[in-house]
DNA sequence: TCTCCGTCGCTTTTT
DNA sequence: GCGACGGAGA
């Protein structure tokens, strides 16, 4: 692997700021914090980390020093920097700083890594090869993207999945590392030493798109700052302050964009916990906080210890386990609270049924005691498994929701109309255009599609211009073409009238006028009425966006997961998803070997990935105020077969005088027995059927499909070659003479077709 | 172009 | 055990 900090050598180290740090009268607002959460506000000046443990007032600090800042008048609104990692935490953050000190807050540069990126972006679009009005894809537009290339490759995509290309591209992406910079050995990676090709190949297929992938837009911006000095030195000394929450989840890519912003002024604030980071696996780096004080010489480290959460059983548990991790920063949770709390209670059950009537018990009973379901939490491991828990609390009238799962503009038809939106601002938005060109129903198949593509790939037009080429000539059976004009005709109607309409009632203009909303009403599915509802649910939320644009920038990088407040309900949610949240009550259910940890995660990662799976774990524990309940079962069912189970090593790691085991129901001791008629006495259920797979695929060897495609020789015809008299042949209309020439569409007598006008890319001279 | 059937593959997912 | 996808046939 090459060394991804290649980039950073370029860049002259972050020194020593000498830091006159520390503040002279304490504002108001400092009232209320303790001493290291003090601290944490008034360093203002230089290199800061602030390690920040689980339910240690974290983003009260955050606030606070964002206001202190402005306050203090140390620098404008528009000169500090603030990034979180979700929308979620932006909003918060901007509430917050808010309602601390008003209005001010305007021009404040606060969001994710990626809408502060796009921002930059959109300026110096022309700086690194695309329009302004770039697209931003989501994960499926990319999916199509990445078949394409390989398709295009020649390729066998069964054998070389578009999903692992872009994983590969995603987390070269996440480094850091443009195309032109893999070492030899990464680029070999992926379909016998191909996979730097076709990272090209996608990257160039995106720039003709006029589209970037979420990874772009902080590989284009880096492109920007080091490409373009002039550009970084603006931003870097307009940035005096900035300040990164859950710096622990940041990649590569992440932290050379804040190292560059950075140098200037010095004043990078970061606030993380290494013993949060929990997405190695999407490419974050926990090395970035780990090597914080390196990176940034000078850099001085704050510590949030004290916790305003957690009962000290609680605290006790989590510590102990999470001491099992090497290479921590290493932090110790205290709280002075006399009252120790219910220790946490473990539960081996049969099987994955009796767990979920056994937490169904337990909140029914919370219940009666007057505890509010919003504060129960069960937090799983996998979302599969919040399955059981579902049907368990459907049968006895418990009421839950789902947090995190497909999110509003993730629904199919929300992404159906939002493709519709897409054409209407950018007509030459392929993606967006193919995904509709058939929805509803138009019989414009797989056929016209590929002719279309091909013209357009001769072209070098987008599908959308194409269809207006191909509709003066008799290229498509009449019917398609009778549709396709009146498609194309609908959307030169609705970017006509976009400009003056406001975005729900153009909405409803294409609903009605494209037949969408007219193709769920006819349909008779059980979730046909719902999504009738959820675009109802869109015209709403279009209400407050004053442009096209505005609203499709605010989709693409805003993918929230509306959260579905509700009325009082028991929370279902991923570990995952559970980051950054709280509850009284917390179930952690499914604590058994090869499910947690993980097996196939241990697989791929090894001692690392264990170290993931045991963070994770210590975020479970700690997102509990009052009572925790461990559960494991003996047998779960995976997939179709049981599996015979093992109680999670973590349990082992949990200090009996902080957890207790609950009376044996004699349930578990079934399982024993069990074991014995023959299924796996091995721990582990897990690298049978996981792990193999993805063995297969890398030793498996050759590619190649190849010869079938038709026509090369029609693809390298070069244009204006045809001339009035001659011969020609054409795969639909076969031999015939070309009576005309008229630019690149051809008047020709076929033989047996009769007289047609053709595009002349469909045609070879014979 | 649509529909039916067999095969494959199965974790987490802030943007 | 289930859904998504691709190929074959209507």
């Amino acid at each position: 692997m090459s060394d991804p900090f290649d980039l950073a050598q370029a860049v002259e180290p972050v020194s020593a700021g000498a830091a006159p740090g520390g503040t002279v009268a304490v504002p108001p607002y400092f009232a209320g914090l303790n001493e290291a959460q003090a601290e944490a506000v008034a360093i203002t000046e230089g290199p800061l980390l602030v390690l920040a443990g689980a339910g240690t007032g974290k983003t009260r600090v955050l606030t606070t020093r964002l206001a202190h800042i402005l306050r203090s008048r140390l620098a404008w609104p528009s000169q500090m920097l603030a990034v979180t990692f979700t929308n979620k935490a932006a909003r918060e953050m901007r509430e917050r700083v808010g309602a601390l000190i008003g209005a001010a807050v305007e021009g404040l540069w606060l969001g994710t890594f990626h809408s502060n990126a796009v921002r930059i972006l959109r300026r110096h679009a022309d700086l690194v090869g695309l329009k302004s009005d770039f697209s931003i894809l989501d994960v499926d537009d990319q999916l199509r993207v990445m078949k394409q290339v390989i398709e295009d490759a020649n390729i066998d995509e069964k054998r070389w999945p578009a999903r692992a290309l872009a994983t590969l591209i995603d987390r070269w992406k996440d480094k850091g590392l443009r195309p032109d910079m893999l070492d030899r050995d990464e680029a070999a990676g992926f379909a016998q030493g191909r996979g730097g090709a076709l990272y090209a190949a996608y990257q160039e297929r995106l720039r003709t798109l006029n589209a970037t992938d979420f990874g772009d837009l902080l590989l284009h911006t880096l492109t920007l700052f080091t490409s373009r000095t002039d550009v970084l030195a603006e931003y870097q000394e307009r940035f005096r302050y900035i300040l990164v929450d859950e710096y622990q989840d940041t990649n590569v890519a992440q932290y050379l964009w804040l190292r560059l912003l950075a140098q200037r002024h010095r004043n990078l604030c970061c606030v993380g916990d290494d013993d949060q980071s929990i997405y190695g696996w999407r490419g974050a780096e926990v090395g970035n906080i780990l090597r914080f004080e390196q990176d940034f010489p000078g850099a001085r480290v704050v510590r949030l210890e004290r916790n305003y959460r957690s009962t000290p059983h609680i605290l006790g548990s989590a510590s102990k386990l999470i001491a099992h991790n090497q290479g921590r920063l290493g932090k110790t949770l205290w709280t002075d609270d006399a009252d120790p709390g219910e220790k946490i209670v473990i539960r081996g059950v049969w099987d994955g049924d009796e767990e979920a009537r056994l937490v169904g018990e337990d909140i029914e009973a919370l219940q009666r005691a007057g505890h509010r379901l919003n504060a129960i939490a069960i937090l799983v491991r996998a979302s599969f498994q919040t399955r059981e828990f579902e049907d368990r609390f459907l049968t006895i009238g418990i009421p839950y929701r789902i947090v995190g799962g497909l999110g509003f503009y993730a629904r199919r038809e929300i992404r159906d109309i939002i493709a519709y939106l897409r054409v209407i601002h950018q007509p030459d938005d392929d993606l967006a255009f193919e995904r509709i060109i058939n929805v509803p129903k138009r019989g414009i198949g797989e056929a016209t599609l590929q002719a279309m593509h091909q013209l357009a790939r001769h072209e070098r037009r987008s599908l959308y211009r194409v269809a207006g080429t191909l509709l003066a000539t008799d290229e498509l059976r009449p019917q398609v073409r009778r549709v396709l004009g009146e498609l194309q005709a609908s959307f030169e109607r609705w970017r006509a009238a976009a400009a003056q309409t406001a975005l729900p009632v153009l909405i409803a203009t294409v609903l009605a006028e494209s037949g969408y909303a007219e193709m769920w009403q006819l349909a008779r599915t059980v979730d046909a009425p719902g999504r009738l509802e959820n675009l109802k649910e869109l015209l709403s939320a279009t209400e407050t966006f004053e442009t096209l644009t505005a609203f499709l920038d605010h989709v693409s990088l805003v993918m929230d997961n509306d959260a579905q407040a509700g009325g009082d309900a028991v929370n279902l949610l991923t570990l995952h998803s559970a980051k950054g949240l709280e509850f009284d009550t917390v179930f952690l259910p499914g604590w058994e070997e090869g499910l947690f940890p993980n097996q196939r995660t241990l697989d791929e990662g090894g001692l690392a990935a264990l170290e993931e799976e045991r963070r994770l774990a210590y975020v479970g524990l700690t997102r509990a105020r009052q009572r925790v309940r461990i559960s494991y079962a003996a047998n779960r069912r995976v997939y179709a077969t049981w599996q015979a189970a093992l109680p999670s090593r973590f349990i082992a790691e949990l200090p009996p005088e902080h957890a207790e085991h609950a009376a044996e129901h004699g349930m578990y001791g079934r399982t024993v027995r069990g074991l014995e008629d023959g299924a796996a006495a091995t721990p582990s259920p897990g690298p049978s059927s996981f792990g193999r797979r993805f063995g297969n695929r890398i030793a498996s060897g050759g590619a190649v499909a190849g010869g079938e495609r038709l026509s090369g020789e029609i693809d390298l015809t070069p244009a204006g070659e045809f001339r009035t008299g001659m011969r020609v042949f054409h795969q639909k209309f076969g031999y015939g003479a070309v009576l005309a020439v008229e630019g690149n569409r051809l008047d020709i007598a076929f033989e047996k077709a009769g007289r047609k006008k053709v595009v002349d890319s469909f045609v070879a001279p014979v």
